[in-house]
DNA sequence: AGAAGGACCTGCACGC
DNA sequence: TGCGTGCAGGTCCTTC
């Protein structure tokens, strides 16, 4: 589900909120959703407060006054919301931090996501790629020329860039006219620059916008994106392209659907 | 080592 | 109405 520009709102509408409050109770329903599994949350987070958050990739930081950090995951369907501490609580509610009267809530029927407690280990982040915000599209082409795969399935690689998902890798290419088959290896210069300024517009929009809500996303306070009303290849599989009216199709690419305009993103730019 | 494919979960839309 | 099927925004692990 979330991917940059949905963790992005979810974090911009928590941090106001959290940054100097504290965690006066912990209430964990699932634990096997955290991870190390061994790890005792409950002593770790009761009592302490938050320093920061933010967000790296698709993941939401907290740092705590001792310094350490926990992630969260919100994986396909996961929602993290602020809600009244008397609020009933929705099915598969797996944590609650109590903020005296408001708690932060962690939601997700499919359990994709998750909570990963690192404390000062500081090489969590190491296997993460850059931010494809700010990334410079030299060091983007230096990370691509090493695979051969599709430029769909890399630039869904977290290790090769960290942040795009699946609406936003097909909205990316539709924009830099790259057909989603194209090997990484064999995308020209001038092709990696335009799909890097796509991928950041891109990005850049759909935060502006608030992220896409397909079925189950939200921010923190429970509003729907609005990102999805401005797709122009994702989920339109049929529908005319808006650029040349031509059909948007839907093939399956590394196990995932992958929409595109054959005309748009036509052979021409594939290559090899 | 890199790449491909299945596994992990639940919910929903659709067709019969 | 009810059941079976396929599909979903993501990652991880195994196999080749």
């Amino acid at each position: 589900m979330p991917e940059l520009p949905e963790v992005q709102t979810v974090v911009d509408g928590l941090r106001p909120l959290l940054v100097g409050r504290s965690i006066i109770a912990v209430e964990l329903c699932r634990p096997d959703i955290v991870r190390p599994p061994a790890i005792d949350l409950l002593a770790k987070l009761a009592g302490r407060a938050i320093v920061d958050l933010a967000r790296r990739a698709k993941m939401i930081v907290f740092t705590l006054d001792t310094n350490e950090r926990f992630y969260i995951h919100l994986g396909m369907t996961g929602q993290l919301t602020i809600e009244a501490t008397e609020a009933p609580r929705r099915v598969h509610t797996h944590i609650l931090l109590d903020m005296g009267g408001v708690q932060v809530r962690f939601v997700d029927p499919r359990r994709f996501g998750g909570l990963w407690f690192v404390g000062h280990d500081s090489g969590f982040e190491d296997r993460m790629g850059p931010e494809p915000l700010g990334l410079k599209w030299q060091d983007f082409a230096k990370r691509l020329k090493r695979t051969d795969r599709a430029i769909k399935v890399a630039l869904l690689d977290q290790t090769l860039i960290a942040g795009i998902g699946n609406i936003y890798a097909d909205e990316a290419l539709f924009l830099a006219r790259i057909h989603p088959h194209t090997r990484a290896s064999k995308l020209t210069g001038e092709q990696i620059k335009h799909l890097n300024r796509a991928i950041q517009g891109t990005l850049r929009r759909a935060i502006k916008a608030r992220g896409s809500t397909l079925r189950d996303y939200r921010d923190a306070n429970g509003a729907a994106g609005k990102f999805q009303n401005q797709h122009r290849v994702y989920g339109r599989a049929g529908q005319p392209c808006s650029n040349c009216q031509g059909t948007i199709k839907r093939i399956v690419l590394g196990g995932r659907g992958t929409h595109f305009c054959p005309t748009c993103q036509g052979r021409s730019s594939r290559s090899g």
